[in-house]
DNA sequence: ACGAATGTACAACGATCGTTTTACATTGCA
DNA sequence: TGCAATGTAAAACGATCGTTGTACATTCGT
């Protein structure tokens, strides 16, 4: 019943933005009472703070990887399954401006862990710590993942191409 | 007096974002009564595609540049003086799901643009048409752009040094 | 000097916002 | 069997939303 809710917000969340989808929206997508949703979930903020976690979990599995390639690799799997909207973490705290603590803290968690895996995948790949690359490659996916908006999936393959060439260089 | 208004509302918009900012809150700032908004603007939705305009003039003209290295210099400028806060473009698209027609076509006009314009000074710094890596050098752009928002600027450098590894390796 | 244009302040529009209340039905454990 | 717990529907809360109407002041070209 609360994992309902949360997929059927987090679908219109992502789908329409987090301001522009209202409560009686999401109810009618869960299929439960306000009363009921304000139980579980305390309020709309506290609701988005939950799908950003649950989706971070989901995330962060799917990445649990051991080269670069395989990185872009699952970003085309994820693409692939979730679409190329952007990135719901960053654009749910653009939209409030970071004024709403349980999401900003959510977001700020899911970028602290997602920069720390880049930094170990890169490093396991390469043998080596190499913080400069590790930027580089985070760029690339933060890059594929925005520009696909626009550009469609392509962009991830591009990314892994750039990705190769680089992780390439600092192996040599 | 118009253009108070467009800048005042970009501020607003940009670090508040475009739902979460509120008629009267563009007024006040604006120093005008809401009659005189709409008289100028029509509606929010028409200021909000305004101010994408203007900010696509501003943007297109500062990477008029002739090399990928001046295009990632521009970056820099632009994020020192705007801030790291992502795309407004595909932040306002993302806020209103597509939905609105106006705010739509202003992004989709920017960003066939943007590509157009990273493909020529890619062509130009290369002596040739290179699509794919017109591609890798959107994707870097774009990457350097959002992860900027948790990373800091230095992403920005990030992705000049990389795109300079590519134009390298593209040239020989 | 005068009428059109353009500005203002301010109240009000209906709609929707996030949230809570009220009153009632269903379930499951003691 | 009965009392919590947990669900429901539906109305209402005050606030705010984007937008418009009303009434009055200022500026400006002719």
């Amino acid at each position: 019943m609360t994992s309902k809710l949360t997929a059927a917000a987090e679908r219109l969340f992502d789908r329409h933005g987090y301001v522009a989808t209202g409560v009686d929206r999401l109810t009618e997508a869960a299929g439960m009472s306000s009363r009921t949703l304000y139980k579980h979930a305390g309020s709309k903020a506290e609701l988005m703070a939950r799908v950003l976690t649950e989706r971070d979990r989901r995330f962060m599995a799917r990445i649990e990887v051991r080269t670069v390639d395989a990185l872009f690799a699952a970003l085309e799997d994820w693409v692939r399954v979730e679409g190329c909207r952007g990135c719901l973490f960053l654009r749910s705290r653009a939209e409030t401006g970071g004024d709403t603590p349980e999401i900003a803290e959510a977001v700020a968690l899911h970028k602290e862990a997602f920069h720390r895996r880049v930094g170990e995948v890169v490093a396991m790949d390469l043998g080596r710590e190499d913080p400069a690359l590790a930027e580089q490659v985070l760029v690339l996916f933060e890059g594929a993942t925005h520009a696909a908006v626009y550009r469609g999936a392509q962009t991830v393959s591009a990314a892994r191409a750039a990705a190769a060439i680089l992780m390439e260089r600092a192996r040599s």
